[in-house]
DNA sequence: ATCATATTAGTAAGTACTTACTCACCGTGT
DNA sequence: ACACGGTGAGTAAGTACTTACTAATATGAT
């Protein structure tokens, strides 16, 4: 069908170092098991694709699934568990309503466009039901709804905001860019539909969620609020 | 692993009728495949879960492929495709904006919820790059994004909106309640981390849109400063 | 009704190939 | 000289799909 070579630009011959090579292996299968899900992904593929005997991925990794995890592992500890918070904590401090939004979203798209593999990764093995999926939530989804749950009672409290259960918020809220970023990731890959700047589309959910899109003042100024620049 | 029997309530023994066994067939295979995927389901497993030998699966389907394809103009067809506008034409024609938005949520979280193997087999299938997702995605969700932006662009010029791309209006609140099915079905199914009925959560989806989430008479309003230039 | 006939639902046992995984064995650099 | 990166040739269990066949049922002429 496809023809998706990644690693193979091998000159110089063979002999990696075995940490090396165990990288590359680790590379290989996380572009195929994100591109073809695990049951989609055999481990002669991943061999061919490394310019090595399927043996070798046997030698690094103790089974397919071993392999998987430790994709899951490596992946999560290096990128995706570094905590969204503490970009910020500043702007959480200082009350800065959008601030504290629009980073949120920033961060978050930036985040999902540089890293799309992992992201079809985590979809498959959340549909699959692999067990690392809920982990993944557990550990770091529910931070965030605290985190920002907490910061939208505080301002609450402070008559700032509306009375609104915090989680809805959190999931409107978190909803519109997962979901932008999901729609770019797997259904519209070259944006037809939608094409706009991370900050841009940071800059609106913020906007939205903070003022929402109908217009207050009905009698003074008719248009001018939020101007538009592409 | 598991073992997840469906449609085996046999007491008439064997020789359904043609339709009938290839209809049993469908909902056997549409249940596997959502759960286990394209590859992760084999045509054995199918065959067993209908109670029936492997050979009937292709008696009564060419190959495994067309197998799935069926399922999903079946489904398509049936449930997915009857357009979602023509419940809020009423609203549209009254420019009930809450009543437009509000109905849109909650007539696609009511069906997300009561289709959820349909979800996740459309789910799996763009992921897996199956063509069908991309037909899906172009004839149904365009034509939302279309209505609902046409609407959008009509409020705005009665000066009712303020001036923002409908399309990323459109995003951001089909992102609330897509999302919130989303999580729902694959990551959160026992709904731990929010629980709200589908009434509630579309009609704070639809506040949070309209209004946002910040008090608009701030009267005591200290520190705004919502300016960030990108 | 009756009984041969045609049709259809169904199966057991394959085929050809792929899958994850193993093991005995190279060859080269230090 | 030998540890270490690497392989070729396996194996047993699956995989999608086929073949050659049986038996239940519908049909229709008598």
């Amino acid at each position: 069908m496809e023809s998706d070579l990644v690693g193979a630009a091998d000159n110089t011959i063979h002999r990696m170092a075995g940490d090396e090579r165990r990288q590359q292996l680790l590379e290989v299968a996380m572009h195929l098991f994100s591109k073809h899900g695990f049951s989609g992904t055999t481990t002669k593929r991943i061999a061919e694709e490394a310019g090595v005997s399927e043996a070798m991925v046997f030698k690094h990794f103790e089974n397919k699934d071993q392999l998987y995890t430790d994709i899951i592992d490596h992946k999560a500890c290096s990128l995706g568990m570094e905590s969204p918070m503490s970009v910020l904590s500043d702007f959480v401090e200082a009350k800065n309503d959008f601030g504290v939004f629009y980073h949120l979203a920033l961060n978050a798209l930036n985040h999902h466009r540089q890293d799309t593999e992992f992201i079809r990764l985590l979809l498959h093995s959340a549909l699959e039901g692999h067990a690392m999926a809920r982990t993944f939530f557990d550990s770091y989804v529910t931070t965030i709804y605290e985190s920002i749950g907490e910061y939208i009672e505080e301002r609450q409290k402070d008559g700032a905001f509306r009375e609104v259960n915090p989680k809805i918020v959190v999931r409107a809220f978190s909803g519109m860019f997962i979901h932008h970023s999901m729609t770019n990731i797997i259904w519209d890959k070259d944006q037809k539909l939608l094409k706009v700047s991370n900050e841009r589309a940071a800059k609106e959910f913020a906007t939205v969620l903070l003022d929402g899109i109908r217009k207050k003042d009905s009698s003074s100024d008719e248009q001018n609020s939020t101007q538009v620049q592409s």
